[in-house]
DNA sequence: TTGTACGCGTTATCAA
DNA sequence: TTGATAACGCGTACAA
């Protein structure tokens, strides 16, 4: 570490004591004006930074939150992260950030990790950390912290699950379609996280609810490669042709699609239409844009932060909130 | 903070010294194997977590980096950061983060904090910390820390840029066009940054060098609305029917001009060909699939964190680098 | 191989 | 309004 002067060579400087020095850079009320100004000057003259660890010890806080995210590629995570980081920063909070995986093991050594920082508040970025062993690593590891899970649930006493209702997200899309005379339906998912599983749940009661004779199939594929996710699409259009409908569960994985249906030179949505979920910046990029679900990441992200504000100030907290999700039609529906 | 065990606690309950514990936890050599046991017994059955903070204070060194970027909107750096923050965890490292926003002030504000935590190396995303308010701030609060500038570059002896050449790329982009015999050219840009200031004079040379005969207009779109981006690409087309060749200083506003030109139902490339920038996930994805130029985000984010880390260990290492980029050819050319 | 004693830079308590 | 002094939790010479 450099060799920055502490408070006791300011306090050498200005013919003060270090607390009077610690007094004036905290701003406490009973200094004398004229020591608060010596002591600000020698300051400024003398290039002093405080020491956070230092600070953090004495005072038993450390002013820092800590994110974890699964995966670089899921591409909507990474943009609730600046919305989470942007709320604690408003706050006072600094934020540590760590890329886990999807390996529980790994995900609870990152939490370990967290918990030797001291954070005074954590953000799990999607339904992936919802898997028991992140539990158990919460309950040995951060008993007392808040833990915020976006897009999941968890339960225990410390942590506090903010959804959006994705379920009711997919229903709405099945909804619309089915409205618009759509029967055959398709829908591709990936790997199959909570969430995902949620809104297969979503479009199978969608299906029982708004579709007379038709079929619907799921399809899972289980990669992170575009190349995967186009030739599942492909192979949906060769096994059934009479495919009329597919929502994907993310956009990304919809905009694959739409690449290889628009290669196929099959028309959207006049031959197929076309759903994807998360209301990406993307989605009203593409040809044809497209239609989307908004499961509203926004939102969720900073009421996940806000309740955890919340409870460090001694706050109840509701540890399961969710918020409506909305149909986002376009172009390809 | 909560009320977590000291090693004092365990000491206590071990039968021996703190200095024994703390041997014990840092993996010393000469510990005895059996109190060594005894040490490890007591302390996966109390429930002990090293205090990082303490731990700091008393290493002088707080194993922390900091990672800065600019604005959430764009996309091309935050996916930077995961590369940045993955290779720091490698070494040991955590990341602090802060969303600093565009105005060299802000950003300033930002060095300071990280000082003040003691980060032992940060990394700025992007060219809109190329400005003299935070090299003066970098001058001031972290004199001694290095710093690296990813796709940018500031003068100072502990500052590290390591740039792709987007001139070169944006020369060969014009290059590529020009054998396939394009006349009438627009570079389209959003807020000329220094890194769109060099794409704008790689523009300009390749025009030069491999236009005869042709035409070539620059146009600033200093907005992040997807809007303003498509209307300009309208505004070119009406203004300036005759262009057909459109380069874009990103993917993500060259996706919403070619979602104009969809809508204006401009054939692309018969019509119009269109060049991106950065080779994002998206380019691949896009109907037409985008041509792109790489400015190979993950390697100067990587070779970013290893030129700190090198001279974190005392090596002597280059404060100018640039890697070159490639033009990647898809259907939109 | 282990324990003592002190330092890291700050804040907090108490007296003055 | 200020100054000693003792924490905060850990690492580390030094001595034993």
């Amino acid at each position: 570490m450099t060799q920055d002067s502490t408070i006791y060579d300011i306090a050498e400087k200005a013919g003060v004591s270090a607390s009077t020095v610690s007094r004036v850079i905290n701003n406490y009320p009973y200094v004398n004006k004229e020591t608060r100004a010596k002591v600000l000057k020698v300051i400024s003259e003398s290039n002093y930074i405080k020491n956070d660890s230092a600070r953090s010890l004495a005072t038993q806080s450390t002013k820092m939150a800590g994110i974890l995210i699964a995966d670089v590629r899921t591409t909507h995570h990474t943009e609730g992260v600046y919305y989470v980081e942007h709320e604690f920063s408003k706050n006072g909070y600094s934020c540590l950030i760590y890329n886990t995986g999807t390996d529980p093991e790994q995900q609870a050594k990152y939490i370990h990790l967290l918990s030797q920082r001291k954070v005074e508040a954590v953000v799990l970025m999607g339904s992936v950390f919802q898997n028991v062993t992140v539990q158990n690593a919460i309950m040995v590891y951060l008993p007392n912290t808040p833990v915020a899970i976006c897009n999941g649930y968890l339960d225990g006493q410390n942590i506090y699950g903010v959804t959006s209702d994705e379920h009711g997200g997919v229903l709405k899309s099945v909804q619309l379609l089915a409205g618009k005379g759509h029967k055959n339906y398709v829908f591709i998912t990936n790997k199959m996280t909570p969430s995902n599983q949620e809104k297969v749940n979503g479009f199978k009661d969608g299906m029982k609810l708004y579709v007379e004779n038709g079929s619907s199939v799921v399809v899972e594929v289980p990669s992170n490669e575009v190349a995967d996710y186009e030739e599942a699409t492909r192979r949906v259009m060769r096994e059934k042709p009479d495919t009329d409908a597919i929502i994907y569960s993310e956009d990304y994985i919809a905009l694959a699609g739409l690449h290889a249906l628009y290669e196929m030179g099959v028309r959207v949505p006049e031959e197929v239409a076309v759903v994807g979920m998360n209301n990406s910046r993307y989605a009203q990029l593409s040809n044809p844009a497209l239609t989307s679900i908004d499961n509203m990441l926004y939102d969720t992200s900073l009421i996940a932060v806000r309740n955890l504000l919340e409870v460090l100030k001694g706050e109840r907290v509701n540890h399961k909130m969710s918020i409506g999700s909305e149909v986002v039609e376009r172009a390809s529906t």
